[in-house]
This record gives C-alpha cells, structure tokens and sequence, in this order.
RNA sequence: CGCGGGGUAGAGCAGUUGGUAGCUCGUCGGGCUCAUAACCCGGAGGUCGUGUGGUUCAAGUCCCACCCCCGCAA
C-alpha cells in the first residue's frame, strides 16, 4: 500500500476521486493535497475557496495552493514531500517536468473521455455537445502535453439520449474514482501497460465559451437539443426574448412530434407545450430561466405572461 | 465596497399619480361531453420578504434599515 501520494485537483470531479483516494489509503498513508488557490468570485466578490480545499481542512490534510508550480518555492515544497505516487484530475495548472519525474510511480491523470479523444478542459460537455452516445474515464500516466500521457486503464459508459452535462458529469466522477481506485495496486505492483494514445484519433475539448452557450433556433433540432443537454444545468444554454432583450436560460427542452409553421426561434404554442419553431421541427421547452428570475417550467412562464405564441427567441 | 433584476394566494405574474388586492395555471365541488390536456358554473386559498420602523387621515404602492433569491462579470 502507498503511503505518501499527492492529490492535485480542483472542482467536483476531483473532489469525488480524492475522497475515495482519502478512504482508500487510510490513516496510515500520507495524503497531500493541491488544489487552485481561492479567488474572488460570485456576486459580491468574495474571496472563495473551492470544495477540494475544504474537503482538505475539514479532513486536516496538508494543503497546498500555488498560485504557480513553476516558482522556486513551489518547486522545493512539492520536492520535500517525497511523493511515490500524483494523481490529478482537473487540476487546472500544468504540471512541470520536475513534478512529473519527482514520485517514484509518476503522475497518474483521471480524465473524464475516451482519450484521445477530448482532450483539455470540457470533455464532459464537448461530448455531448457533439451528439456522441458513448464516453468513458481514461486513466494515464502525465506527460508534458496536455491530456497526451500514455493510458493505463479506461472505462466506457453509454451516454443516455436525454442525459444533460451534469447527470453524466455525476456518473463520470464516480466512475472515474473506481478506476482510479481499483488501479492503486497495479500501479504500485508495475503491472499496468501504458499504451501511447494514437494521436489520428485525437480531440481537443477547448473550454465552453458564451457563444457555445448561445442558442441558434436555425439549427436542427438534434442539434438545439445537445446543446441545451450539453451545457446544462452549468453553464447553461441560453436565448435571447425578443420583446424584452434580456436572457433566458434553457435547462432543458424536448423534441415536439409534427411540422410547425413558423420563423425559426418562434414560439408556435404554448399549450398544452411550449413549442419553438426549429430548422426541422420544434423543440418543446420544459426548464427555463428567465434573468433575474429562479428556474420554472415553462408553462408558468406562460402563465405569467413571460412567453406567448408568436414570441421570438434569438 | 464590482454591475444589475427581484421578493404580492400552491406556481408564474399584474397592481396605473398612495384609498385595505387582481390575472393565468393548479386545487376542491358541480355540470356538459363517447371522451379530453377542451368548455361552463361555483368555492377555498394572501398578516403584499422582515422591522412594536418613518411619512400620511390612509401604504403592496413613498422613505429608511436588514434578510433572502436570481442574471452579468470573475
């Protein structure tokens, strides 16, 4: 059994492996963690901590938030820790080589694809953006590319045809703590084979951006249905109502049997569904937010006068 | 001190220049119909975020303080 590994990650997936990494080693092993240091952030801008961090006081691990690992300083603290084994998922720096070489087994990554494919920040999201049905967690050894590390082990899952980002986003985290976990023996023992990714088959899931978030009624409905199921509920796809110009997030939709008459982005019934005219057919909105306002069903948003026949979302 | 929207019946909203509250939906009861997510009739349901706060003859409506929710930006 392992007894000094080194944590690096921030954000709910991590959270997710660490703490199965915490149970798993148990009190006798040593547990460092590393997470990004607290920003400001929210309304208000108040500085705030991320949930591996607390996790980490709260279980009195040694926590550590460069705000580079690229200083001198940085360098020294990680090298004193004496590391055997680094594991990281989304952890948000970019490690360098002396982190790298320093732990006896190396650094071992949890990445919520199946490599090489989506490799980068929004696996999770690109995925189904993309209208894919199947995805997996792969486990690899870091090299000093980005997600380009020889693999280790890797598990697939079906993606549901109407799983949103943050459903798959739970199942992944999940899965991807198990085979972390259930590798921790082999790693030690050196019977995993590493096995160069190929890089013809190779995907690069840059970060969502605010036009990836907007809606576009020309498109398809297959196509506005990913993207709503993509990006929800965070950070959300959203349109723009007309009559008022304000935003109005879509959490989630449906698509509507038949053929509509209509402009694309109008809304062609609001009873007993919600129906926006797309390039092919019509999606039937179920949760919606309009800004300023909590989420409702769309229907209530009919009923307070917020939508109507004939509206446009652009 | 980042910018902005909002807190009114179970839900979503309206409430004009201050005069004790309306709409759509839901809900309950009744009716019509082969039937219904449709239609008709009727009922219940609100100390209008909090404050033994201020102004006023009178405040959901103006002023003050505080709490909470949300959008943007990070």
């Amino acid at each position: 059994m392992m007894r000094n590994v080194v944590f690096m990650g921030t954000g709910p997936f991590a959270l997710c492996a660490l703490e199965g990494l915490w149970q798993t080693l148990g009190s006798d092993a040593t547990l460092t963690v590393y997470t990004k240091e607290a920003k400001k952030a929210g309304r208000g801008m108040k500085e705030k901590d991320g949930c591996v961090a607390e996790f980490a006081r709260e279980k009195g691990l040694p926590l550590y938030q460069p705000h580079t690992l690229r200083s001198e300083e940085a360098k020294a603290d990680f090298l004193a820790l004496e590391a055997e084994l680094c594991v990281v998922a989304s952890y948000g720096l970019i490690l360098p080589k002396y982190v790298l070489d320093a732990p006896k087994y190396g650094c071992v990554c949890v990445h919520a694809s199946l490599l090489p494919a989506y490799r980068g920040a929004a696996p999770i999201h690109r995925v189904i953006l993309d209208g894919k049905r199947k995805t997996g967690v792969t486990l690899m050894q870091m090299d000093e590319g980005i997600d380009t590390g020889a693999m280790l082990a890797t598990v697939e899952t079906e993606i549901g045809e109407t799983e949103c980002v943050g459903e798959l986003f739970d199942r992944l985290a999940v899965l991807g703590r198990d085979l972390l976990l259930s590798n921790l023996e082999k790693l030690e023992n050196g019977s995993l084979i590493p096995t160069p990714q190929d890089e013809a088959g190779a995907s690069y899931a840059a970060k969502i951006t605010a036009e990836d978030q907007k809606l576009t009624f020309e498109e398809p409905t297959d196509q506005v249905l990913c993207r709503i199921r993509g990006l929800s509920p965070v950070p959300c796809a959203y349109c723009i109502t007309a009559k008022d110009g304000k935003k109005m997030k879509i959490y989630s939709a449906k698509r509507a049997e038949g053929s509509f008459e209509g402009a694309c982005g109008e809304v062609v019934a609001v009873k007993p569904e919600v129906l926006v005219k797309t390039a092919d057919g019509a999606v039937a909105l179920e949760l919606i937010q309009p800004e300023g306002k909590g989420r409702m069903a769309a229907r209530d948003a009919v009923n307070g006068r917020r939508l109507a026949v004939g509206d446009l979302l652009s």
